[in-house]
DNA sequence: TGCAAAATAGCACGATCGTTCTTTTTTATA
DNA sequence: TATAAAAAAGAACGATCGTGCTATTTTGCA
C-alpha cells in the first residue's frame, strides 16, 4: 500500500521482488536494472543539490563513471531521466516519512508523527536540497509530464497529510470545525519557510521556529494533551487536560 | 531613505533625478542608461517568468530586438546583468510594497499594511513568478556575487517586517512576550505556501488562506482590535476590544 | 556641421548540451 | 562453450550558450 491508491510503481528499482513468492522472478533483464536504479540514484544525488533542470546527461556520466550514450540508452531521453528521478524521490519519501508514521496511532499522534518525519526530512534536506520545492520553482508554468510527477507526487503527499488532520477530527483530538484545508495550508508553510530560511538564507534557529509554529497550529486548532508518540520529539506545548 | 540604511543604489534606472534641483543632472550618458533600463525591465520580465538562471542573452536580445552583444556591452557579463536584475527587482519591491506602507500608522496597522501589500505583490505573481523564491531555489547553494545580492534584498525587506512588528509590540497592539523573529517566520511561511500551492499546485482558495492565517497569527499574538487601515482589507476575525 | 566618443552590430570562438548512429563489449542462456 | 541479445562505448551532429574582437552606426557637443 502506497500513500494512496494512485501510488507511482516503482520502475527505477531492482524490482524488490516479494521474497518466497514461488513463482520464480523474471530473469530477462538483471544487469541493466541494477545499474539504472545506480544511474537513478546518482541522477538524484545531482538533482537534490542543482535541480532537476541542472541534471546533465554529461555530468551524470562522469559521476557514474559512464559514457554519455551508456547512461542515455537507459531512458531514451533527459525527460525520461527527469521523471525517473522524481519516482525514486517519491518512493524514498514514501518509505522514510509515510510509512513509519503509520505506527503511530490513528489521530493527533499519527498528525504528530508525520510532521515529525517531515521535519527530520526536511531538517536533511537544509543541506541536500529537496526536490518537490526546488522543481516546483523550476517547472512552475512549465507543462509537461515532469511537472505533472512532481505535482502529483505532492498532492498524493498531501492528501495524505489531510487524512491524517481529518482523522484527527474524527478522533476528537482536533477542533471538528477546523477547516482541515487551512491547517494543512499553515503546516506546509512552516515546511517553506525552514527550507528557504534555514538552506537559502541560513538563518540559524529555524528548525526551532518550524517545531514551535506546530506547536502554536495545533493549540489554535483545539488539540487537547495526547501522551507524546514513542519518538523523542523536542517540547510540549500544549497543557495537560486529559 | 529606503527599507534600510543598506539600501541598493538603483544604478539601473534613468536617475530619476530630483526634480527642480537646481543643478543640471549629469549629461555625460544619457542613451544608454536609457536602453539599459529597458533591457532591465525587459531581462526582469523574463526571469520572473523563467528565472534568473534561465535567463539568456540570445533570447533577451531576441525580446529587445537588439543583437546579442549589443546588449552584452552594458553588461559585461551575464552575472552582472543578473545582478541588475534583482537590484531593479528590489527597487520596484521597496517601491510597491514597502513605501505605501509608511502612510499607516506605526504598531498594527503598518504591519497590515506592510502584508497587505506583500500579499498584492504575491497574488500577482501568482502568475508571473518571484525572483527572491526562485533565486533562492537556483542559488541556495551557489556561492557568489548573484546569490548575495538577493540574500541582501530578501534580508532588508525581512528586517522592515521584523521592525514593524516590534513596532506594534511597543504600540502594545501585539503581545511584548512574542518572539517578533518566530511571528515573522509564521507569516513568510504563509507567503511562500501560497507561492508554492497558487503557482505550481494551482490550488483555489490559496489567497484566501493565506489571509485566514495571518488573522491567525494575530490573534495568537495577542492583537488587539484596531480601526482597519485605509486600504480595503478582505476580512476581520479579531474580536473588538479597546 | 564636423568629430570624438559612445552605442550597437556582426562575426567567430570554444564549450556544453541532448540526441542519433554504429561498433564493441558484456551478459545470460541453450 | 557457442551464440544471440543486451548493455555500454565511441564518435559525431546541430543547437545554444557566454564572451571577445572588430567594424559600423549613432549620439552629443564644440
Amino acid at each position: 500500500m502506497a500513500i494512496a491508491n494512485l501510488s507511482i510503481a516503482p520502475a527505477t528499482l531492482p524490482k524488490r521482488i516479494a521474497l518466497g513468492d514461488g513463482k520464480a522472478a523474471p530473469k530477462s533483464q538483471q544487469k541493466g536494472q541494477q545499474t539504472k536504479a545506480a544511474i537513478v540514484d546518482a541522477a538524484l544525488g545531482l538533482a537534490t543539490q542543482i535541480g532537476l533542470e541542472g541534471l546533465s546527461i554529461g555530468a551524470l556520466a562522469e559521476v557514474t563513471q559512464m559514457s554519455k550514450s551508456g547512461v542515455f540508452a537507459h531512458f531514451g531521453s533527459r525527460e525520461e531521466l527527469q521523471i525517473s528521478v522524481v519516482r525514486e524521490y517519491h518512493a524514498r519519501f514514501e518509505e522514510e516519512v509515510f510509512y513509519p508514521a503509520l505506527q503511530s496511532a490513528r489521530g493527533l499522534p499519527r498528525v504528530r508523527a508525520l510532521f515529525d518525519n517531515w521535519m527530520k526530512r526536511t531538517s536533511v534536506e537544509i543541506d541536500s536540497g529537496c526536490i518537490y520545492i526546488s522543481g516546483a520553482v523550476e517547472f512552475d508554468d512549465r507543462p509537461g509530464p515532469v511537472r505533472d510527477a512532481i505535482a502529483s507526487s505532492v498532492k498524493t503527499w498531501l492528501a495524505a497529510m489531510h487524512r491524517s488532520v481529518t482523522g484527527a477530527q474524527e478522533e476528537g483530538h482536533l477542533n471538528a470545525t477546523a477547516n482541515a484545508q487551512q491547517v494543512l495550508f499553515e503546516i506546509h508553510g512552516l515546511i517553506l519557510a525552514l527550507h528557504y530560511e534555514a538552506r537559502f538564507l541560513k538563518t540559524p534557529g529555524s528548525i526551532d521556529r518550524a517545531l514551535q509554529g506546530f506547536e502554536n497550529i495545533l493549540q489554535r486548532y483545539g488539540a487537547v494533551a495526547q501522551v507524546k508518540p514513542a519518538q523523542p520529539a523536542t517540547k510540549i506545548i500544549a497543557k495537560a487536560k486529559f
